[in-house]
Parts: structure tokens; sequence; C-alpha cells
DNA sequence: GGTGCTAGTGTAAGCGCTGCCATTTGGGAC
DNA sequence: GTCCCAAATGGCAGCGCTTACACTAGCACC
């Protein structure tokens, strides 16, 4: 089933019925119906890949983030994907599951695909990706990571500030010892967030700090939290570096009979939905997800075709939000 | 950057440089070098639209999802994922949003796409897509909804008996009046777990029942929790048709002060991870995400090529997980 | 020196579209 | 009736790849 035997049977040439499939210049009406209902008969849907062969553009962005199963990334794709459908785009997604292995490999399919914009929301990076980005001549925004270069938008969250209101506010309440619980990839000493809790610890000089890590997930804030505790460090609050393993964090002290926040004070980041709704409910910090997907939306698509000389670096400074998993230190 | 320039500089012909990109047939080991050097030289990239348009063929699976937001989609996408890469798949997704509309949207856009297998979890139905993906000769399996035909594969959850060990659960702990919490797409009367309710309630004559629904969000759950209560009907339990729902319920009846399971019990279904880390932990039904993931990706991937007559419908038996939201009823 | 293999490569015909350019058509204006 | 100029269509060359099929060595054998 293709353009040739719709075009035979609407007796009009294939260029016809490619006209009327890109509504493109002008058809005759009649001709066009003559078309659509040769189309509709027939049950005939283009080739996508004859069709961005041909036209060498894709009308197609790639998202890659680290980790889908966190709402948080999950947040930032339904805003592109939305913004995307209604600029008549389609988007297609990939995990790296914070692999910059598996980054790669995505970069590469992306580029394979031929897409019109590449958005990748990762924490991990490989340096050979600029390159072989740059010749590609996509579009690019990274989230989290990199710095701006021609072609490449960059956008940020503060995260350093948001930690240091985190902490402040902890510090406020008389908490001392605390625990921070971050995902295995934020380990490395250049990962911000870690350096933020660093930093904060020298500037706040009766401040002692743990840390423990694991994977993004639920089990994994619990699993790192046990290790934590486990460890006999006795923290009267615990940082997590997200929602998703702050819930964790809060299973694990509930069954350790800790209370929260009598006992213990606990903190997520990014304001994920789950944040509210799990118990008690989150203090943490607000990260405008939906702001962020417009962002990377608008700067893909309207860069498609035209290359933007200068392209910026957008920080986002985040919130904090004060629920019920905070209290007074109790030691 | 195409197959010409990789093979002008690596002085063979195209065909030879295809051949070592689909490490096929016979190329002598020198000349792979060669040619492998200048491809790794010029960071060249196959374009994977005119590999499927001249090979006829795609290496890629469709995935169309209901509600990727709810981790129970998710979770089977993921094990689908990764089978299909170690398969040497690909794999993109499409939303639904529960509106057949988009389903018909989307379904048209994998036909599209040429994908090898389709794999369409959604519990939306449009009578017309069968004839369209019967004529498209793609693979294709649906999970719950739809009948077997040729060509296509049926996996169902018999829901039915889940919510009956429900129910038989929560009427030997005494429990009369149930609420029942479903999403917006769960209400026609044709819908299984709907009338899986309606009946027990049939059979069981002391029971009485009233129904709510909402979004398939954990804001969903609340509301409809929320228009359930304050109609003035008060349940000794609430069955929700998920999990994630459930959790929205959890939150509006704390907030109401009222204690789970003391005051009322509440059941989740599908048994997400997260069900284990609500507070209290979620009495549930657990569906084996990952098994359906195998199945369906085993389906696809086998059927690719072979036409296989006789599609079987392979329904699976739901088991019941206890945990600590449910306890006798309170009146 | 022929003949017959096989292993390794090259040639070229598409795959289903798009987009440029050429061609036809149908009205006015004269 | 002729001429001219849009408006509407058709023809066809690619897009970058795969895949028959054809071809060339090189070697063993009679």
């Amino acid at each position: 089933m293709n353009l040739e035997q719709v075009a035979r049977r609407a007796k009009v040439s294939t260029a016809t019925v490619s006209r009327v499939l890109n509504n493109a210049s002008v058809v005759k009406s009649s001709t066009r119906a003559r078309v659509i209902k040769a189309i509709n008969e027939l049950k005939y849907y283009p080739n996508l890949h004859a069709r961005s062969l041909a036209g060498g553009k894709s009308r197609t962005l790639g998202v890659i983030a680290s980790n889908m199963e966190n709402p948080f990334f999950f947040d930032i794709y339904k805003t592109i994907e939305s913004d995307a459908h209604a600029a008549g785009y389609e988007v297609v997604v990939a995990n790296t599951d914070y692999r910059s292995e598996q980054l790669i490999t995505s970069v590469r399919l992306m580029i394979g695909r031929r897409v019109a914009g590449l958005a990748a929301i990762v924490s991990e990076m490989a340096p050979e990706l600029i390159d072989e980005l740059n010749e590609s001549r996509i579009p690019v925004v990274f989230y989290d990571v990199g710095t701006p270069r021609p072609n490449i938008t960059n956008i940020r969250v503060d995260y350093r500030r948001g930690i240091d209101k985190v902490i402040d506010y902890l510090h406020s309440l008389g908490h001392r010892r605390l625990g921070f619980i971050g995902h295995h990839d934020i380990l490395g000493p250049i990962n911000e967030r870690m350096k933020a809790v660093m930093d904060a610890m020298a500037r706040i000089p009766s401040l002692e700090v743990r840390t423990a890590a694991d994977a993004d997930t639920l089990e994994g804030g619990r699993q790192a939290a046990r290790s934590l505790l486990s460890s006999g460090f006795d923290p009267t609050a615990v940082i997590c570096v997200n929602d998703i393993m702050a819930v964790g964090v809060l299973r694990e002290l509930r069954e350790r009979g800790l209370r929260v926040p009598q006992d213990v004070s606990v903190t997520g980041f990014d304001n994920v939905k789950l944040s509210e709704f799990c118990y008690p409910a989150l203090t943490t910090v607000h990260i405008p997800r939906d702001r962020i997907g417009h962002m990377i939306c608008t700067s893909l698509i309207s860069k498609s075709g035209k290359t933007s000389v200068a392209d910026p670096e957008l920080v986002i400074d985040p919130e904090f939000v004060l629920r019920d998993s905070t209290g007074p230190a109790s030691r």
C-alpha cells in the first residue's frame, strides 16, 4: 500500500497525493476530495521512513532521560510531549539508567533517527558526545549538565540554592547531625548537589554530615537509609536528593519505629506529586517541571531550521516547600 | 554523511560498508577493519529511516499504553523494553490517556512507522482498528481488551477473580457497605471490573456498594474519595481499581480524620511498588507485570516473520496480597 | 592450460516518498 | 480566434540504504 496505488485509484499523480498529504500548495478541492476518498478506501498510511528520508527532516523530537521511572523526569517528558504534539511533532524517548554508556547509545540512536531536536535530561555526561552532536547539526537542549555551546542550550536548576535553603531551615530548627541520601550517580565529587552539601558543612561549622547512596527508586531510598542508620550514625534529619528516595526513607524510618518528624526530620527535592500524598507529606523543594518542559520545547522547535548563534544558559531558582516531614531537632 | 562517503574513504563499495554494518555475510577481516576505521573517523551513524525503507522492516516495537504515568503501565513497558533491547529491537511508546480517539491516532502512527510488532496495553478500544491492524500485517498483542484473531494475541488478567478475592475477604471481615473507586474509563457498563463488583453485590445480598470515579492519578483517587464520602455515604471499606488511586484515597481519609484500617479499610489493585511504601501499606492484588511484559515480547518477536495461525488468549490469575490497610469492619 | 569452485566485492535496481521543474488547462483580455 | 498567465498537475531525480546478481581472483584438480 503506497502513494502510487492511491494515486492510481484517484487518477492523479503521486506528486498530487503527496501534496494532499502535506496539505501544501494549491490542490483543486475536487481533486483533493478524490484523493482523500482513495486514501480512506485503501486505508493508506504514509510510510514515515520514506517521508523523512525524502524530506530530509523528521518532525520528531528525541528525549533522553536518566530514569523515567522517577516522576520528576516523566513530568518533564509529558510537558514536552504535549507541547510537541501541539506543534505537530512526535516524540521518542530513551532511558539511560544513569549510565553514560547508555547515554552514548541513545544519542547515536537519535542521530540515526535524524530527530529534529534532542533534549537530554540527564545528569551523566560523556564528553565525546559534544563533538558528535555538534557535527550532527541537531539542536540540543541539555538539562542539568553540560555547558552552553553553539547549537546547544543549557537549562539548569540552581541546586545549590535549593540545598542551602533546606540546610538553613533545618539548622534553624536545631539540627546538627544530618544524613544525606543520594543515588549512585550523585556520588561523584563533581556533582553539584553533593558539593552543595559539603560546602554547607564548611559554612556552618557545627554541622556533621554522613552520606549514603543507592538506586534512584523507592527501594533505593529505603536501602540507603538502612545503611546510613545501621552504621551507628544517628541523624536528627535526613536530606534526600529527591522525593522518591525520601519516600523510601520514610518507610525505613517507620519500620524502625522512628517517628517523622518527632524523632527524625526528612526532606525531599523536586516536589513531585507523590510528596503531598505520602505520609507525612514531605517538606521539599519545588522544581517547576512544566516550565522546564516548555523551555525545552520552545528552544528545540524554534531552533530547528534557524541556527541560533548565542544559546543562553537558563538557570532556575527552586522554591522551598514546607510540609509535615520536618520539625525541631529532637536531641 | 552517508554510506557513500564511508565507502569512498575505506576504498570499498557501499555494499561492502552495508555488509559490515549489518555484520552479515563474509567480509574479509582486513576490509572490515578498514571500513570500521572509516566509520569511526567520520563519526558516521546510519540513517535509520533509509535503513528501514530499504530493508522493508524496522526492528522496532511499538507500545501503546493508556497512562504511562501509572507505574503499572510503566513496569510492563520497562520489561518489554529490556527484552526488546536484548533481542536487538528498539521500542517506541505512545500514550492514549484512555481516549480511544488518541488510540487510533497512535496506532496509525505506529503503522506509519512500520513497527515490527505492536503492543496495545490499553483498556479503551476502537472497533475500526481491528481491520486496519489486520491489513497492516503487523503482529499485535492486546492486553486487557479485545478478542483473539489471526495475527492478534490477547493477554488478559482475570480481574473478576481478583475483585472477588478482595470482596470475599472484606465480607469475611464483616464489611457490608463498600465504596468502589475507579477511573473514568472504567465507568462503562461493559467494563469487567465494574461488572465484577456488581455481580458480587448480587451474589452477596447483604452488600451495599456505591461507586465514584475520577482521573487515574493520585489526585483523581483523592477527588473520587471526596465525592464518594461527601455524598453522605459512609462505607466501612473502599475498594480501588488500582494502587495509585488507592494512595489518593488514603490521603483523603487521613485528612478527614478517618483512620485506616481502624475506621475504614482500603484496598488497591496491581501491587505496584508504591503500595508497599505508602502508609499504611496497601492490601492489594498482584498483577505480574514482568510476566506480562515477557509474554508480550515473546509473542511479538517470535511472531514477526512467521505468521502464526492460532493466536492464543492468555489469561492470568491474579493473587491477593494482604497488608495493613484492611481490618475488621468498625460498624 | 583448461575447468570448476569458493570467497570477496562491486553494480545497480529499487524501497516510498518529496520537491523541483516542466507541462497542461482554463479563463480573461484583446 | 489568439495570446498570455496563472492555477493545477504530472514527470522524475534523488534521499541513504539493502540486496539480488554479476563479477573477479585465486586455487585445486584433472
